[in-house]
DNA sequence: GTTTTTTCTTACCCACGGGTAAGATATCAG
DNA sequence: CTGATATCTTACCCGTGGGTAAGAAAAAAC
C-alpha cells in the first residue's frame, strides 16, 4: 500500500536550498498543503500557512501553482490516481464478484488512510470551480460505477445475495469513505487492520450463505416497518 | 419521523410582519441557515445570504443570535436532539441487540435525511469554537457509545456474530452518516426506502446464521491478507 | 567574471464578510 | 394618544486572505 513519506514530514527541507529542483518542491508544497487541508480544512488554510511550514513566503508558491485552487485540484488528482490504480488491479486479478468487492473494500480502505486519498473524500468539493468540480465528479462517478459493477457481477455469479446494487454501493462506499473522517495517522488503529476488518464485516453482509442449498438463512428480523 | 416544514420552505414569511414573535422568527433563521449551510457549507454562507433569503438585512439577525457561530451551534443542538430522541426510544422498546442495531440504523438513517440531522454529521466541526466543539463532541460520543453498547449487547445475547464493536460501530455509523453527503431531499430515493434497505443490508452483515447449530456459515473468502 | 534566468522577498492592493453604532419605524402597554 | 420597547435599516469599521508588482539574490550558462 502507498505510504506517505513520513509520519509528519517536514517538507521545508525541500526549500532549504535554492537549487533549481521544481519537481520535488512542487511535491513538497502538495504534501504540506494536503496535510493542512486535512487538519484545518481548505477554507481555513491560508497560503501563508502553507508557506510558513515550508519556510518560505506566500508569493513563492505562485512559482509552482497558478492559484490556491490548483493546489487543491492537484490533491484531488493524486488521490483519485491512487484509487484508479487499485481499481484496475482488482478488475484484473480477482475472481468472483464478492471477492472483487472484498478486495475493493480492503484496498480502498487503505487508500483512505493516505493523505492524498483522504483528500478525495474529505475535502469539500464546493471549494472547487465549476470546471474542476466537474472533473472530480467524473473521477468519483467512475469509482461508483466500478463498485456497482462488482456487486452486479457478484449477484450474477451467485456470490452475492440479490439486492439493489445502487443502495449497496452507497452503503459500502459510505462506510469506507467515512474512514477518512475519523482516521488519525498517529492513532492506535493500524490501517491494515481497519481495512481487513471492514472487508470482512461488510462482505459478510453481502455474502450468501451456502448451507441449505443456497437459500440464505439469517436470524430473522425486519427493522421497524 | 420528523419532517421539515416543506420541500423548499420560504421562511421569509415569518419576517413579513413586524409583529413581535421572536420564537418563530428565530426558528425561521435556523431553518434557512441550515438549508444554506448544507447547500453551500457554513464557510461559504455569509450572514448576508441568510438575511437575503429572509428579506431582511444582516444586522437584524443579531437580534436573535449573538453571532454566526451561535446559529451553527444551534443547528447542531437541534440535530443531536433528534438523534437523542430515537436513541432513547430504541433503548426502551426493542428486544435483542441485533434488533436494536437494526432499529438504530433505520431511525438514524431517517434523521440523516432531515436538515438539522444532516447538519450534525455534514457540517465541519472545525468551524466551531473550542467550547462549542467540545459540546458537540460530547453529543457525538454519546451516540457512538450507544451504538457500541447495542452491538455488545447483541454479541452477548447471541444475535450478533462476535466482532470488535468499535470497528463494527465505525462501519455502520460511517455508512449511515454518509447518507447526509449524497442525500438530496428532492431526489428520487425516498428516505424510508433508504433507511429500510440500509438496516437490512448492514444487519445481515452482523446477523448470525442459525443453521448448523449456531455455527456461522457464509461463502468463504478472506480479503487479501 | 559577466550575463541570463530562475527563485524568492518585501510591500502593497482590494474584495469579502463578521460585527458594531446610531438612528428610524413600527408595535404594544397604559 | 403617548411614551417605552422591540425591531429593523443605513452606514460604517477592520481584520483576513487571495493575488500582484517590482525588484533583490542566488544559480546556472557562457
Amino acid at each position: 500500500m502507498p505510504k506517505d513519506g513520513a509520519a509528519s514530514p517536514s517538507h521545508w527541507k525541500a526549500f532549504a536550498s535554492r537549487r533549481r529542483d521544481p519537481a520535488t518542491k512542487r511535491e513538497a508544497v502538495l504534501q504540506t498543503a494536503a496535510h493542512l487541508f486535512l487538519e484545518k480544512s481548505y477554507g481555513r488554510t491560508s497560503l501563508n500557512d502553507v508557506a510558513e511550514r515550508l519556510n518560505i513566503t506566500k508569493p513563492a508558491l505562485y512559482h509552482y501553482f497558478r492559484n490556491k485552487e490548483e493546489i487543491l485540484l492537484e490533491c484531488y488528482r493524486l488521490g483519485t490516481g491512487l484509487i484508479e490504480e487499485i481499481l484496475n488491479e482488482i478488475a484484473l486479478h480477482c475472481g468472483t464478484g464478492l471477492e472483487k468487492v472484498a478486495a475493493f473494500i480492503y484496498s480502498y480502505a487503505n487508500v483512505m488512510t493516505v493523505n492524498f486519498g483522504r483528500c478525495v473524500m474529505r475535502l469539500d468539493e464546493g471549494d472547487l470551480s465549476s470546471e474542476a468540480f466537474a472533473e472530480v465528479r467524473t473521477y468519483k462517478r467512475k469509482i461508483d460505477r466500478r463498485l456497482r459493477s462488482f456487486i452486479q457481477e457478484g449477484i450474477e455469479d451467485g456470490s452475492i445475495t440479490p439486492c439493489d446494487p445502487k443502495i449497496a454501493a452507497f452503503s459500502i462506499a459510505g462506510a469506507v469513505n467515512w474512514i477518512c473522517i475519523w482516521y488519525e495517522p498517529e492513532g492506535e488503529l493500524p490501517a491494515e487492520e481497519i481495512a481487513s476488518q471492514f472487508a470482512r464485516t461488510l462482505t459478510q453482509g453481502l455474502a450468501r450463505t451456502t448451507t441449505n442449498g443456497g437459500e440464505r438463512e439469517v436470524s430473522r428480523q425486519e427493522p421497524l416497518p
